[in-house]
RNA sequence: UGGCGAGUUGUGUAGCGGUAGCACGAAGGACUUUGAAUCCUUUUACCCAGGUUCGAAUCCUGGCUCGCCAGCCA
């Protein structure tokens, strides 16, 4: 696959606009809008919506909006405003001047509520939450029309007034919209448009001590902005109706809501209220844990904006729940991440490796490549010596069949260097582990090539232990052992699925002295041990790296087959 | 047993009355100074049953299955 390509866009959305702009629906404008509420930190589900919006938008010579949908207070913060402003930035949309607010248009919200209480369309009631509910029926029965439901238009008007002057106290009184109590769509059964609400807003502070309801506010929000296509999720489409009846009651500007299905990715969960009680409960560090599906926490872990965007473009766009294989977000990264990041050398697990023919005092610098995807990156300098380390796992005592690695009386290449022979081991007594492995090198092989033509199996990579800087890496796996968390059984709790592996973390890793000053964020991969990126935690003496994704791995496959 | 929406290979997506395509995955192979990358090959699908039609994934009818909705959350 390249994900590179321009796919000719194509999918149920932009068929609707390009019927809209033929038709001249909207004049041919497109505007869309991306509207979170700042509750909670991005995830990758929200960046599929960033996503198709601002490309949208791009692509049909719109504009795309970002609007904060702030209507409760008790749940928002500018903690999280920042958090979601940087995060789309980085996945690089620009919204130019049109960063907006719900709370800009309060005003306006309770103009239009005074305007459908003088139609006859909206009371004030004083049911208790608990009362409202019970005469709001259930799916298969109807509602009951609330006692206050035929309050004269004037007192209505007077008490809500009072309601927002702040005459009553907290849950007291609500305004209600006046359907159909019968309605087989929950969301007409008289909703609520306005709550008594003291809390502390980050915008408006005090000001308010009413606060409009998501179904009354957010069709105005839209409609003031003048939106054309108003593209959220699939759980809002019975909600349609009634931002239609609101805009139609008022008769003001009516933009055109489209429904599409939220990205599930396997092995992890998309929802802010689960990611936040992972972070509460600390089975993560924070919100930018890089095990999590949070934009912050992609970003930490080392993926590119690039990836994000490829990722979003190719799983499409559709009205079917679907959940996308976590294998196809790694294949994106390994795409992006092949291209662009720097090779070097890394020893996760380090053992000895001792070349008894090389002079003691002995240093070579080889020229080692870039990036062999991309040699105008040129080439540094990798120093060499008697003792280095390589990887534990490339040596084994007893080879099992297909291993192509270094064992006794085997030989194999050191990248860029010699060819080398196992000529014996070291154990420590107690334990039996190895500690050391003896070689012999061949002077003729220099660089890697053997004149004779002689093949090795395979190519290990190394790193002086003279020179090397000691490093941490951190390990992640798959932040859940099932491939649906949600799916839970009975009693238990999606954290019951929690993987306690999905962070190893290794203290002493050995990698070459080219990376001494690296910067956090910078990106590399570890030949033949995957992509790694700099951790924020990192500094010169004590440097830190997340891996991002490891390299696809054939020879793990063919263990995993052995067994 | 109310309403709304959705069903194309293991996963995601195309198709819009005329050979079911693409990507990921999987399996095999070529190449290889990364068991990577790259290249080649193979693999499996139209929810079911009727109907309309020369011809149906596509249109019609009926069923089945799945998702969402009973916050003073969004």
């Amino acid at each position: 696959m390249t994900t590179g390509d321009i796919k000719p866009a194509h999918d149920f959305i932009r068929d609707i606009i390009r019927r809209d702009i033929q038709t001249n629906k909207y004049d041919g404008r497109v505007h869309t809008r991306f509207p979170p509420e700042p509750n909670a930190y991005l995830h990758i589900g929200h960046a599929k919506s960033i996503y198709i919006n601002f490309s949208i938008a791009n692509e049909f010579n719109g504009l795309c909006n970002l609007r904060f949908d702030d209507t409760n207070p008790t749940k928002e913060e500018q903690e999280y405003i920042d958090a979601i402003i940087r995060d789309i930035r980085w996945l690089g949309f620009d919204w130019g001047d049109r960063l907006h607010y719900a709370s800009d248009y309060f005003e306006q919200m309770c103009e239009y509520a005074v305007q459908l209480i003088q139609k006859g369309k909206a009371y004030v009631d004083e049911l208790t939450a608990g009362e409202i509910r019970e005469y709001r029926g259930t799916l298969t029965e109807p509602g009951k029309q609330s006692p206050y439901r035929e309050r004269p238009i004037e007192e209505n008007l007077d008490l809500f007034k009072r309601m927002r002057a702040g005459e009553f106290p907290d849950g007291s009184y609500v305004l209600r919209a006046k359907i159909d109590m019968d309605s087989p769509n929950m969301n007409m059964r008289d909703p609520v448009m306005y709550r008594i609400l003291r809390a502390r807003h980050p915008r408006t502070g005090d000001k308010w001590c009413i606060y409009p309801m998501y179904d009354w506010a957010h069709g105005l929000e839209d409609s003031i902005e003048g939106i054309t296509h108003s593209i959220c999720t699939l759980e809002f489409e019975d909600h349609r109706p009634l931002y239609d009846w609101f805009l139609d009651e008022l008769g003001i500007y009516h933009p055109q809501q489209i429904e599409f299905a939220r990205l599930n990715i396997t092995y992890t969960v998309m929802s802010k209220r689960l990611l936040l009680k992972l972070v509460q409960d600390k089975s993560v560090r924070g919100f930018d844990d890089p095990r999590l599906p949070t934009l912050s926490g992609l970003r930490r872990r080392g993926y590119t904006p690039e990836v994000i965007r490829n990722f979003c473009q190719h799983t499409g766009v559709a009205k079917a729940n679907t959940t996308i294989d976590v294998a196809f977000l790694e294949h994106c990264l390994r795409e992006d991440l092949n291209q662009k990041a720097q090779r070097v050398m890394g020893v996760l697990r380090p053992l000895r490796l001792v070349i008894d023919n090389y002079p003691e005092d002995q240093v070579e610098e080889f020229d080692a490549m870039n990036n062999p995807e991309d040699h105008a990156t040129g080439t540094r300098k990798v120093p060499f010596s008697r003792v280095l380390y390589i990887e534990q796992d490339d040596f084994r005592e007893e080879p099992p069949p297909k291993y192509y690695r270094l064992a006794p009386g085997r030989e194999v290449r050191l990248r860029y260097a010699y060819f080398i022979t196992c000529v014996g081991i070291t154990k420590d007594e107690r334990s039996g582990e190895i500690v050391e492995v003896h070689c012999t090198y061949d002077p003729a092989t220099r660089g890697g090539d053997a004149s004779d033509g002689r093949r090795v199996k395979s190519t290990l990579h190394w790193v002086s232990a003279r020179h090397a800087l000691e490093a941490e890496v951190r390990l992640y796996d798959l932040p859940f052992s099932k491939e649906n968390p949600m799916d839970v059984e009975e009693g238990t709790d999606f954290r019951a699925y929690f993987n306690p592996n999905s962070l190893e973390v290794l203290t002493s890793c050995r990698v070459e002295p080219a990376l001494a000053d690296v910067p956090s964020g910078s990106r590399y991969q570890f030949e033949r041990m995957g992509y790694f990126c700099v951790d924020p935690d990192s500094s010169p003496g004590k440097l830190v790296f997340n891996r991002i994704v490891s390299l696809r791995d054939t020879w793990l496959k063919i263990q995993k087959q052995q067994e």
